[in-house]
DNA sequence: AAGTGGTCTAGACCACGAT
DNA sequence: TCGTGGTCTAGACCACTTA
């Protein structure tokens, strides 16, 4: 193939595969023809191939399940269901996650947890009021449904705080960390939260088992005693491949909502 | 440089520059060592550290100023803002969107609308219940703040709905286009509203400007007439580095609400 | 054993912006 | 004009899974 135009040709190959995809002509889970065939059907070499895959890979649209091959990626994750009853978009009671998602489907949930004495991250010292590199304490969970990976719960502590109470052991603390925290003198009276959206660090990738090309949504929850010293900071992240939100709504007032999305601006 | 272990050359490169920048080693805004000088820094060739700066690129760490250079991402979408006042998270009032923006520290908010007959993708022909590829309104805005693109918001209506309406003129309608969906005899009785994460399609990515390695959050909304004829699919695209959900909560209740963003599961 | 993608090299030419 | 990254080639070897 020669290059028309100013567009390189690993992305004409990469264009002419992604409109085979949205087309359906290359249907989820059907396999992309080998680099090879690609490179002697376009007639280049197989780098510029693997470039133009790259870039789809990077899109989340392929993934490639070595060594058999490239494959058009299965579950895109909107799951749609307009059936669906009035569901709020966020519920704020929680971590009865174990019991709720046991009544579902008899989807079977997990989690490990383990405590660690961590330097903070910057993100995390910040929040906390410690210098970055500090000592805190973390304790980290990884939950997860029917044994794939489903979100990141790290919640942080300064060392002060927590030194030597219930939280340091690595089991589940039926009663909550943060009343363990009231009783230990430490009763939170406020909380900020941080919602956004990135790509995975490495270790997100690993602990998340992340395909190439998912980014996730972070939620930074920081609470605060009524003196508005910081007693922790939990850090959920969240897969874009296995959550989408789904509400709906009933009232005919909100002329213009569509845009309420937009208000989520910092 | 050999490789030990069995971590490929590159990604041991990617993990050397990766420290340095979370270390501030390199602070935001500095340049990385050219390709050049990076290959015989560790004695490989020049594709070799292309493939550990890509990495970077795709993270969204390092952005290219071609011919410039590479150079440490600048802003980081996290805007911490703790003396933040509340604020609830979704507000439902908007589209005064214009008039909001303004009020703020003198930043000027623009938006550029048209209006086209386009085929229907999948994504939205389910929606709106009719077959993908069939002709439908589309009414596409970019909305932009101080020139910088800053969301996209399409919505796509039936044509059998709006053909002939106000709608299908490319101008700011100022009633809400959901008012003239009431006056041409659709009103709206019922929303259903899905939020999700994902990577941005190269026309997204050229609408937003976006820089390599940003992910999108997407808010589709489906309008629905109290018969549950769907009238209107919009969808909002906000790039993932330029919002960030920030609010508080001053109850000492919701003992482990850190958990709630795991609620927002499909 | 075969065939896939993953890694790596050495070299080439181009486009573009700063100098 | 120079130096940067962007594109592309031809070829090599490896790791892994499946048949």
């Amino acid at each position: 193939m020669r290059r028309r135009s100013s567009t390189p040709v690993y992305q004409q190959i990469a264009d002419h595969l992604r409109k085979q995809i949205s087309s359906g002509e290359l249907a989820p889970g059907a396999q992309l023809p080998t680099e090879l065939e690609l490179a002697s059907r376009h007639g280049v070499a197989r780098q510029t191939v693997r470039q133009a895959v790259a870039q789809l890979v990077s899109e989340g649209l392929v993934v490639s399940q070595r060594p058999r091959g490239h494959f058009v990626r299965e579950r895109t994750h909107y799951r749609y269901s307009p059936q669906r009853e009035f569901q709020p978009p966020v519920s704020p009671e929680m971590d009865r996650f174990m019991g709720q998602i046991t009544l579902e489907d008899g989807r079977v949930p997990g989690q490990t947890i383990d405590v660690a004495l961590v330097q903070a991250s910057h993100e995390v010292a910040q929040r906390l009021g410690v210098e970055p590199g500090e000592i805190v304490v973390a304790r980290r969970r990884v939950r997860s449904i029917d044994g794939e990976p489903f979100n990141i719960n790290d919640t942080f502590y300064p060392l002060a705080v927590v030194q030597g109470s219930e939280i340091m052991s690595p089991a589940d603390v039926a009663r909550g960390c943060n009343q363990v925290l009231a009783e230990i003198g430490y009763p939170q009276a406020r909380a900020l939260d941080e919602i956004y959206v990135r790509m995975p660090t490495p270790d997100e990738t690993h602990r998340l088992a992340l395909e190439p090309g998912t980014p996730v949504a972070v939620h930074v929850c920081t609470g605060y005693t009524a003196n508005g010293v910081p007693t922790r900071c939990t850090v959920n992240v969240l897969p874009g491949d296995r959550h989408v939100i789904v509400y709906e709504r009933h009232r005919p007032d909100h002329a213009e909502v569509d845009s309420e999305a937009a208000q989520i601006v910092g």
